[in-house]
DNA sequence: ATGGTCGGTTGCCGA
């Protein structure tokens, strides 16, 4: 089984990209953030006609959004919104083998990493105190659980082009690095990329769309994650990040990262 | 120290 996630950043722009996605890579899940498209105008049609007839679905109009498309049926397909916001950044469901699946998107934070002045870096660290918490509260941490998404923060020194120039850059600032450490420990998750490429390889995911040559200045930073609970852990193979996707035409800032899971 | 580029609810906001 093949398991895609992609910060596709306005899926109905980028749907001839998920096409080729699928094409090249064949995923029977693909789990996607920033769809931008509210679920009345959600492009079922084309979705399914790249095979994937089962999908679950939470979007807003215009911004975040988050989806999962299934080659395999989905049951007990479900959502959940954050820090009591209405707002399309989690959709989860469980797969035939009865492992869960979970697309997640948390907020990006704005600019300003002080959350007494900037209301979105606020709403981030609450999320991320919110997501510490639900897991143990609301799914059993024995159970096979994959949660996937952008997740907005470069956790580790080998996830940014430079830590030390970073420290006070929303995505790598310590309150929050250490605010998602706590949230994957707080349920025993398993971080099955850095897991398989270890510090201090860099991985990066995501790389600005400011700037000439994103290639040749490799200013990336690793924002998309793949954590599994032990039980199914171990069955998740090495990432493959398609970093070639960033080069795609028209491409979203993220690529996509696959893993296969055995079983 | 600054500005740089995208997409969508466009002449701005969120990223």
């Amino acid at each position: 089984m093949r398991l895609a996630t992609w910060n596709i950043n306005s899926l109905r722009l980028r749907m001839p990209l998920l096409q080729r996605l699928v094409e090249e890579e064949a995923p029977d899940i693909v789990c996607l953030q920033e769809t931008k498209v509210h679920d009345d105008l959600f492009p079922l049609d084309a979705v399914k006609a790249l095979g994937f007839e089962h999908v679950v679905f939470s979007g807003i109009k215009g911004y975040n959004g988050v989806a999962i498309l299934s080659k395999l049926p989905l049951t007990n397909a479900g959502g959940h919104q954050w820090v009591g916001r209405t707002d399309g950044r989690h959709v989860f469901a469980t797969l035939p083998n009865g492992t869960e699946v979970h697309s997640l998107y948390i907020p990006a934070g704005g600019d300003e990493p002080d959350p007494l002045i900037n209301e979105k870096f606020d709403h981030k660290l609450k999320f991320v105190t919110e997501l510490k918490d639900w897991f143990p509260a609301n799914r059993d941490p024995s159970r096979p659980i994959v949660l996937v998404g952008d997740l907005n923060i470069a956790p580790y020194e080998a996830d940014v082009w430079s830590h030390k120039q970073l420290l006070k850059i929303v995505s790598h600032t310590p309150v929050e690095t250490e605010g998602l450490i706590a949230a994957l420990d707080a349920f025993g998750w398993v971080d099955t990329i850095r897991n398989r490429i270890p510090e201090p390889e860099k991985v990066y995911t995501w790389w600005s769309y400011r700037g000439r040559d994103w290639r040749a200045s490799d200013r990336g930073r690793r924002l998309d994650h793949i954590w599994a609970t032990p039980s199914i852990a171990s069955a998740i193979g090495s990432p493959k990040i398609l970093k070639d996707a960033r080069d795609w035409p028209q491409p979203s800032d993220h690529v996509p990262v696959l893993v296969t899971i055995d079983g």
